[in-house]
DNA sequence: TTCGCATCCAACTAATTCAATAGAATTAAT
DNA sequence: ATTAATTCTATTGAATTAGTTGGATGCGAA
């Protein structure tokens, strides 16, 4: 079970967007900050748009930056605009409903499972993603 | 992000194996009562057996038990027998730490959802999977 | 207007993983 | 011995992933 590189690098890129404020950023910028193949930079920045969580002027000088507020956007989200929904066994897609599903012992576990997940994502949001500084073990100060 | 089937196939077997009892059950009845491949089974149940999950006697009669009560396998134990340690960014397997992890934004984020993740698996234990009998909505008894 | 830079877009490919199969060797009950 | 089951090794085919290539388009500066 992994979670797929467009979705890490998609993650890490929203981050740099996030950071460049109102005033944009280049993709050759991400690019470089992340250490994410332009190229393949490309077609993720393509999924993010197309998911409508990111804008820009076209041109030479565009920069990208976030539709709406990094509070706003969930882990989820940009999850999804790359994934279809989260579905950890097929038979969770209605469209894929398998045969013994009525007889199934293990359905009922992958279901509750997969919607704990959904929750987690989707309560995560984009603005608490931040650099942990603590290297080492946290050093409780004393009060 | 999705289970595999050895893991879901694997889940399904050790129900089967779990409702046999002490009597044993045979590969072929697992893989009819489960529609699973017999071959595929094969190396499935050879998973369990390394991950000393199941034993039996070899030969023309054997059927498998447990190795231990199903309230003391969980279902970590199972996905661990088909894949190493759950880990949804490579980074969290310490042989793998990228060279940015020290300025990465969402190393901290992948963590806690992994660790998250692991526990609800070990918290899951093998006597509690069951077919669920309800098709439709829930019929509360009046009392 | 022409050049450079950056995005936009679609097709392609190389590598890896996954799911399954095949067949021979081994084991033990009858 | 025969039979029925497991065990072990190797291979295959399909699907997915990660990334590349190449070109079209749009904008601004020289």
């Amino acid at each position: 079970m992994k979670i797929n590189k467009k979705v890490r690098y998609g993650l890490r890129a929203m981050t740099e967007i996030r950071d460049s404020h109102q005033i944009g950023i280049l993709q050759k910028q991400i690019s470089e900050n992340q250490s994410i193949p332009l190229n393949f930079l490309d077609s993720i920045i393509t999924g993010l748009r197309n998911a409508n969580l990111i804008t820009n002027y076209s041109g030479k000088s565009s920069g990208y930056i976030l539709t709406r507020s990094a509070k706003e956007i969930s882990v989820y989200d940009i999850y999804c605009a790359f994934e279809p929904e989260l579905a950890l066994v097929n038979c969770i897609c209605e469209s894929n409903e398998c045969k013994h599903a009525n007889m199934c012992t293990t359905k009922d576990y992958w279901f509750e499972l997969n919607n704990q997940i959904k929750q987690m994502m989707k309560n995560a949001y984009l603005d608490t993603l931040i650099v942990n500084e603590n290297k080492g073990p946290t050093k409780i100060k004393a009060h």
